[in-house]
DNA sequence: TGAAAATGTTATATTAAACTAACTTTAAAA
DNA sequence: TTTTAAAGTTAGTTTAATATAACATTTTCA
């Protein structure tokens, strides 16, 4: 049934997700300029989107996820979020950098690897002996 | 002059890549088995990099890589150890997820964060202590 | 409130990457 | 050495994701 849907879609999910934690709608105008495409090019990824069940769009409305859509919209951010810090606070990537990494890794790391990177992360976090050795070690 | 090329086709050369590594040759066949693609798909990607200058492909001969072709597959193998190193060594990933993830991510990472990656390993492999806080932590 | 601007939609085209089916060339083997 | 099998090529189709252009609806404000 749940097909796996393709980097675009997700990226729709995603951003649509965004919009509204941050201004509470999500309209096409505001997808298609997060996105760098054309209203058109929204609206058949809409479609698409309702079609599948993840998104609710009627016509000259607003856009808005239901249940499975913003489950999707949280996971594909949560993954992003993860590898952002790895990149950020492990690696010391510059954020712009890292984050236009992470926008692109969210939609093929496995879920395996992502839950090894989680669990390192969090070890860096919680021992000391062990954030020091990475801190004192990533400088340059 | 050098546009960036699509990740079907940074596949196809470093698929040429690993086919004449090991076997001294490759063949279109080779290639559509180890991609699993069909023989026309093969072609047409063919004539895209041979009209790029990345490889010499003669009617029904075998497919040779440029000096630029190599260098781009050497490039994208690269990635792919620097990625496979850090999912197997550091974060402990089984090694046909870590190959998986790598794959593709491969075609994403900037040159930046993989830099700081090789800096990343280069310390855990120089520095035995973090090597130590590395291990005993990554423990389950 | 009605005209202009902004936004949204639809129809149609393009590009990349795959496919199937038909055909050609090369290699193998009877 | 001819025939058959394998490999390679070409033509035409499909799908996904974009675009442009034309049209429709909503919103804004004079």
């Amino acid at each position: 049934m749940n097909k796996k849907l393709t980097e675009s879609l997700e990226n729709y999910l995603e951003t649509i997700g965004m919009l509204v934690r941050e201004n509470k709608i999500a309209r096409v105008k505001d997808i298609s300029k997060k996105l760098n495409v054309k209203n058109s090019s929204v609206n058949i990824a809409l479609n698409v989107l309702a079609d599948k069940g993840l998104i609710i769009h009627e016509k000259y409305g607003y856009v808005e996820l239901t249940k499975e859509g913003q489950k999707i919209a949280d996971d594909i951010q949560y993954k992003e979020d993860i590898l952002l810090r790895f990149f950020t606070e492990i690696l010391g990537v510059d954020k712009d950098i890292a984050l236009k990494d992470a926008c692109r890794m969210e939609h093929t790391i496995s879920d395996e690897t992502l839950a090894k990177l989680i669990f390192f992360i969090g070890k860096v976090d919680k021992e000391a002996s062990f954030k020091k050795a990475i801190q004192k070690n990533m400088k340059e």
